[in-house]
DNA sequence: ATGGCGGAAAGATTCCGA
């Protein structure tokens, strides 16, 4: 089962690049982030007529994510749970039927920028970063709740984490920056450590891996990217990884995303 | 450090992202 994770900066800008991609990739699930569509503006039928089950959690102008899925989608849920007030749409899973049966978990984590901080270095209450830190720490509840299923299941998506130095071509370019701050890095390594495999590091050490490059500056031709895109896989899910890889190429394509699509082959 | 680009909604500019 090959299982993709895609940011594409707005359905309707991508209208073909999403198409083409899918054709030649084949990717059997697709977790969509910034959709920028409420869910009765999504161009399903394109998708649907491709093969694909189409899930959405849209909302207007910004954010929005989906599930694409060529296998039954059972038990959908849309919203990240913790938080009732919270309207952004930036969670969706469901149970993908192949031949075992997998939990995937579609997300776009907040970007947190602008960093506000008080005079004791604590983020600002109803500040971006502040809302960051508290949606990771709704993304650990759930992700506890994952283990406790005990059965194959995945977090992928736009993470806004720069985990590592080797992450990004210019690390100290991101320092106090809301992708690579401190707090940022304990947020995730606190989920990490609760026993979830990183699947693109479980199969690769290389720097100069990127999964997001800037429209500005020609960070693209000068390969200044970022890591940012990532699959977090609880035991039962890293024991059937065969591999990852990033589809580096689609970023270089007629009207790319800002992003480009990471994906895992799975032996399920 | 900032936001030079790009997307969306509104409507000839502003907000947002990373």
């Amino acid at each position: 089962m090959k299982i993709a994770t895609f940011n594409i900066n707005g359905i309707k800008a991508r209208i073909n690049a999403l198409p083409d991609w899918l054709k030649e990739a084949e990717p059997d699930v697709v977790l969509l982030q910034e959709i920028k569509s409420i869910d009765e503006n999504f161009p399903r039928e394109i998708f649907e007529d491709m093969g694909y089950n189409v899930e959405t959690h849209g909302q207007k102008s910004f954010n929005g994510v989906a599930i694409l899925s060529k296998l039954p989608l059972e038990d959908v849920s849309r919203g990240l749970p913790g938080d009732d007030s919270d309207e952004q749409a930036r969670w969706i899973e469901a149970t993908v039927v192949g031949e075992q049966a997998v939990r995937v978990c579609g997300l776009y984590l907040p970007n947190g920028n602008p960093v506000e901080l008080d005079q004791e270095g604590a983020p600002i209450e109803g500040g971006k970063y502040a809302y960051k830190l508290a949606w990771m720490e709704r993304l650990h509840t759930r992700a506890k709740q994952l283990l406790e299923d005990e059965m194959p299941a995945l977090m992928a998506g736009d993470y806004n984490i720069i985990p590592q130095p080797e992450d990004a071509a210019r690390p100290t370019a991101w320092e106090g920056d809301a992708l690579y701050r401190p707090e940022s890095h304990e947020a995730w390594r606190k989920i990490l450590n609760l026993g979830f495999t990183e699947a693109f590091r479980a199969r690769n050490q290389a720097p100069e891996n990127y999964s997001f490059w800037d429209y500005q500056a020609g960070a693209w031709n000068r390969n200044d990217g970022i890591r940012i895109d990532h699959f977090l896989l609880t035991p039962q899910c890293a024991d059937l990884l065969l591999e990852c890889k990033i589809d580096s190429e689609v970023r270089g394509r007629e009207k790319p995303s800002d992003h480009t699509p990471v994906w895992v082959e799975l032996a399920a």
